[in-house]
Formats: C-alpha cells, structure tokens, sequence
DNA sequence: GTCTATATGGGGATAGAC
DNA sequence: GTCTATCCCCATATAGAC
C-alpha cells in the first residue's frame, strides 16, 4: 500500500490534472488520499511545493523512458542516424503512457504535463533541471543527426512548436471530439501518436530538401508583400 | 474616451494574460482600471463572466480581421483555391496582431487567448459560438479546397495540432528564449509568424500528394496501416 | 507521523447611501 | 452608475496534543 507520501502525490496529480491548480484545495486532496489535511504541509511544506515535488517525480520517470527508447533505437542503428520518425516517436510515446499510480487512468501525469508549460507556478528545481539537461544533452545530437539539413535556430523553433501542439493534445484533446463532430477520437491511444507524429516530422523536416528559406531564392514560397 | 465598462475589460485583458485567471483579484483589477470595486459586478456580473465577456470581444475581432484577410485572398485567387500558406496566414496572422487597447503592449489578448484553450472555466456563449461558426463555415471548405489530398478527418487532427502550436507560441513564447539559448527571439514578430506558419503549412501537407518532401534517404513514408 | 483545532488572511459578492 | 462598508465563505498554513 502507498504511504502517506505516495497517496497524495498520486490524488493530487490526478486532481490538478482533472481540475488545474488553482481549482484543487488542499482538503480535496487529503479527502481523496484519504489522509490528514495537515499531512501535506508535513510532508511538502507547501501546496506549491507539493506542484513541485509532482512534476519532479513526472518528469524524471518520463525521462527515463525517453532515453532507454533512445539507446534501445540507437543501438537498432548502429552507427546510422535514427531516423527523426523514431526520435519524435522517442520523446512522445512516454508522454502518452504514464500511468502514474493509477492504473485505471492512463493519462493523468500527461495531462498535468500539458498543462505545466503554462503554469506560471512551476519553477524548475534543480533536480528537474539537470534531468532536463540529461534529455537535452541526448536527443540534441540525435535531432541534429537526423536532420542536418535544418539549421539550429529552426530546430529550436521548431521543436518549441512541437512541444505547444503535444501540450495541447495532452490537456485538451477532449476539444478535438467536439470540433471534429465526432470524426476523430482521442481516446484511440495509438492512433493519436500516429497522427501527432505524422505532424511533427513533417513540420520538423519542413523544406529540409533542397532549399533554405532563407533570403535569396524565394522557391515555391512567394511572399506577396 | 474609454468608460468604466471598457476600462475593466482592457485593465483584466491584460492582467488574466499576464498572471492567469485565479491569480487575478478583483481588486486587482479594479485598481488597475481606476473604478470601484462594485463596478465588475455590476456590469458584468460576476466574476466569470467577466471573463467570458472578455473572451467573447476578443474571438469576434479576431475573426473579423481573419476573414478579411480571406476575403482579399480570394478576390487575389480568382475561383482558384488559395493556397495553404495564405491560409494558415489569415488565420494566425491576426492573433499576433491584436492589440487590446493598450497601443504599447501588442500580445494581451494573444497570451489570453493562449491561455484558454486550457482555461476550463471559459464556456462557449451563444454570441461567441456563433461566431466560431462563421469563421468554420468560411475556412473549412476553403483548406479542403487547398489541400485535397487530405481526408477531412486528418484535416481535423492537424488543424488540432496547428491550434496547439499557435496557443504555445502566444503564452509561452518566452520559454523559447530561454531553451534556444538566445538564439531564437520571440519578440520578433515577423520571424515567429514565418517559422510558425513554415511549421504548421508541412505538417497540414505531411504525405499529401507527391509534390513536396523528399527528406533524402529518410523519406521513407510509410503510409496504410 | 498523525491528528484536532485554530489562526490568519484573501477572496467574491452585495446592501444600500449617494 | 458609483461608492463605502461589510458579509461570509473558504483557502493555506500552523500549533500543539497524542
């Protein structure tokens, strides 16, 4: 049985993922638990502190993931570059199979996830940050192996953008079913990764071809200003 | 000269985009605004709805100008489609251009509107959804026609993705700065509409048709499942 | 480590004079 | 329409017994 600990690391990332932070008290939390309501500033000292602690323990267990996918492709390929159909596939797949705790609900961290990057609250400790650091050091040459044809400011911008349309998918995919009238179903698992994949490769290798966009040739891209 | 109704919607505008919806006091914001501490209740009668007038303001003149700018494209275009580019272009373009009214900070409803594809306390009001609607009446056929070989539920899926990468870049463009170093400048407006529309138009054509990606060695696209 | 009880403060909302 | 004063609730956090 999870400690005191555990449960509530395990109810608070389920509620503020369901709920955001601001909207989860502290006693809907130890309610949930099923512990004290002093139990949390016992343990995290703080309501922030327990948001910290959370995507701490998150982020290091996706990290995780991400890089025994990586040495598991990598050794696949030799010397070779991995292709960047693997490596999107590499950084995304955890994000989608984190169970937390819970085993019902698959999605709980990840939605939280996708809501971090706009959670003002969140500050990297450093903890986190080296483990970012880590997932930097080795998905950077990967990416740049991969497509060397795309110079490094795209690649940042462009997997800033990847990031924005996975955060979006995790925190609100419900939205998708609405405007599709029912069309897609974000519920379907693999499929989902299937097509946010599709879409970040083809934006990461956009016109990596043959021409640059830079100034000069203006290709198939005229600019009527 | 703006009156007390419009004092409080421009001085919220900017305080929800900067610090978030909870963050947010009354007080604050009455005090930004120069009026009473009643007027929010009074005029709009709570607290949320505040928000969702705000939100309702916001989407109608961003989608005035969108379709504007659809409209000019299509007089260019003749009867022939207009190409995606263009399109992506209408529809982003004007959320990096909205000013609120405040002349000196350009992105306040930008960061907002970021904000609230995440914000589940925004409930779709009777004017604001017909307004959604007009804008998908007039773009939807309009990215058929530009992408054809795109069945409609990909054309979902990625206009999904699209939403998610736009939403990122308007709220947390600044943790692009960060992560690239200093060497992508957010702040750059025409730069970040050129890289995010680049993006977005390769995933939208991703494995459609022939003309367009070949990645070298790499493209091997399998496509069927 | 766990609990009860409470301190302390801020929040949204309103009543009612002007 | 605008203001003051206030109500009342609920939040986080802590003190101190067990």
């Amino acid at each position: 049985m999870a400690d005191t600990k555990d449960s509530i690391l395990n109810a608070s990332e389920r509620l503020f993922a369901e709920r955001g932070f601001d909207a989860v008290s502290l006693r809907a939390i130890t309610t949930a638990a099923g512990v004290n309501l002093a139990a949390v500033n016992y343990h995290f000292h703080s309501k922030k502190q327990l948001l910290q602690a959370l995507f701490t323990r998150g982020v290091q267990k996706l990290n995780r993931k991400r890089i025994a996918l990586l040495d598991a492709y990598e050794a696949e390929h030799g010397k070779g570059p991995v292709p960047v159909e693997k490596l999107v596939r590499a950084i995304i797949e955890p994000m989608f199979d984190i169970t937390g705790s819970l085993s019902k609900d698959s999605k709980t961290f990840s939605m939280l996830l996708g809501r971090m990057y706009s959670t003002p609250e969140v500050r990297l400790d450093p903890a986190m940050l080296s483990d970012i650091e880590n997932f930097g050091k080795r998905f950077e040459p990967a990416l740049r192996r991969a497509l060397p044809g795309v110079v490094p400011e795209d690649l940042y911008w462009r997997s800033f953008f990847a990031i924005g349309a996975t955060a979006h998918t995790l925190a609100s995919s419900q939205l998708l079913q609405n405007l599709s009238y029912g069309l897609c179903n974000p519920d379907d698992r693999e499929t989902t990764l299937k097509k946010l994949t599709a879409f970040i490769v083809a934006g990461l290798k956009a016109g990596s071809g043959i021409k640059q966009k830079k100034a000069g040739k203006t290709g198939t891209n005229r600019r009527g200003k």
